[in-house]
DNA sequence: CGACCGGTTGACTGACCAGTCAATCTGTCG
DNA sequence: CGACAGATTGACTGGTCAGTCAACCGGTCG
């Protein structure tokens, strides 16, 4: 077997595995040696890499957050528009879905979702993404891109509310999920948050997928 | 002690306790044991009454969202615009948790944003409402109302998710609380959701408080 | 009074599982 | 080689609770 000095990083493994095990039972109905099972390596070593089970999970929202405010942070940067900035943002959260699942369920449902257990902790990192997001609202209002009257905390809550909406309906199979159904999805959420369900005269309707 | 005779109702003073014990330490962190010492009962009386720990909060899940789902139906019954329909939910749904916050705190946070545990049971439950939302918005655009373009379903879960992010956000004091909060955001969901962020020349700002 | 019964009590049990730890393995370096 | 260190193993322990159950209580009825 070809492996290179350090050995496979068994670390790794070991967090690959529980996004797949709490990804399919769910954090809490996981038990440790699932993981350990899962990922191939005895029960003792998940306990040489990680302090405990709650651990394991902190590290893989920790780990994916960042990546997403980072994300946020560098959209926010560009000179574009601020419905651009919503849409990119919206791409990267679906497109994060879209590459990797079980990791965005896990995160969604057992984190930003659950936030009387692990969300508690993280409430605050959580938080940074509604902020950056709101900054973007704000900035677009006293530039006379987005009207003024609606907060722009208000309208952050309301986008995140709206993306991590379509995707628990993807991750609990009440909306159909695929390529066509992602982009359209980007595209709606965008639609609906800065255009609004109103009929407004001289407005063309969104075009089609 | 004056007491009628059939006593006073022990099942309904354990479902009372029930949801003050889950608000404050959350579900799956509350023993049984808590719930009857919170209800001034000895232990196994729960299970007179219950035959699960499970039981007791989809006892309070379906009590209440059956509530709900009857107060969107008559909502919906009413001939007035749609956009004042979404107002009549977000009004509904706010003023539950002005009423009882402790309650609507169980259900959000332990059922509705939990579906991968008790949610999962309740799927079906929780879809409805998604569903007689989704009605109220398809019939608004055949009647002009609103825009064609965003499908119907994807407006529910839009309007939804600002709605349940909202209350999130008092439960976990993200948000400020109070008489005047609730009614800015019934008028701020619904004018986000029908009206957009977009800036539309001819169109006026929301009115203040 | 005495039998009966639903409501009520709380000690107890059985299962479960996170986390520990002593032993073993593997590789490296002098 | 031999000794040391870090990686790896998995049996075991301690604590926690959900749910059970046998006993008890207080009212009702014949």
């Amino acid at each position: 077997m070809a492996r290179s000095q350090p050995a496979v990083d068994k670390r790794r493994m070991i967090l690959d595995a529980a996004v797949r095990v709490f990804a399919r039972q769910g954090f809490h109905t996981s038990r440790v040696s699932d993981v350990a099972d899962e990922a191939g390596v005895a029960y003792g070593l998940v306990y040489h890499y990680f302090d405990s089970k709650d651990q394991i999970l902190d590290t893989l929202f920790l780990e994916r957050w960042d990546i997403l405010l980072q994300a946020i942070g560098e959209v926010d940067a560009q000179a574009i528009p601020a419905r651009e900035k919503l849409y990119a943002i919206a791409s990267f959260i679906v497109d994060s879905y879209r590459h990797d699942p079980d990791l965005m369920k896990v995160i969604i449902v057992e984190v930003t979702r659950a936030a009387n257990t692990f969300g508690r902790t993280h409430l605050q990192q959580i938080q940074n993404a509604y902020v950056q997001i709101a900054a973007i609202v704000e900035r677009a209002q006293r530039e006379g891109e987005f009207r003024a009257g609606i907060t722009p905390d208000f309208a952050a809550l309301a986008f995140y509310g709206a993306v991590e909406q379509v995707l628990t309906g993807w991750i609990f199979s009440l909306l159909p999920t695929g390529d066509r159904e992602y982009e359209q999805a980007k595209a709606l959420i965008v639609e609906t948050i800065c255009g609004g369900l109103d009929r407004v005269d001289g407005r063309p309707a969104v075009a089609g997928s």
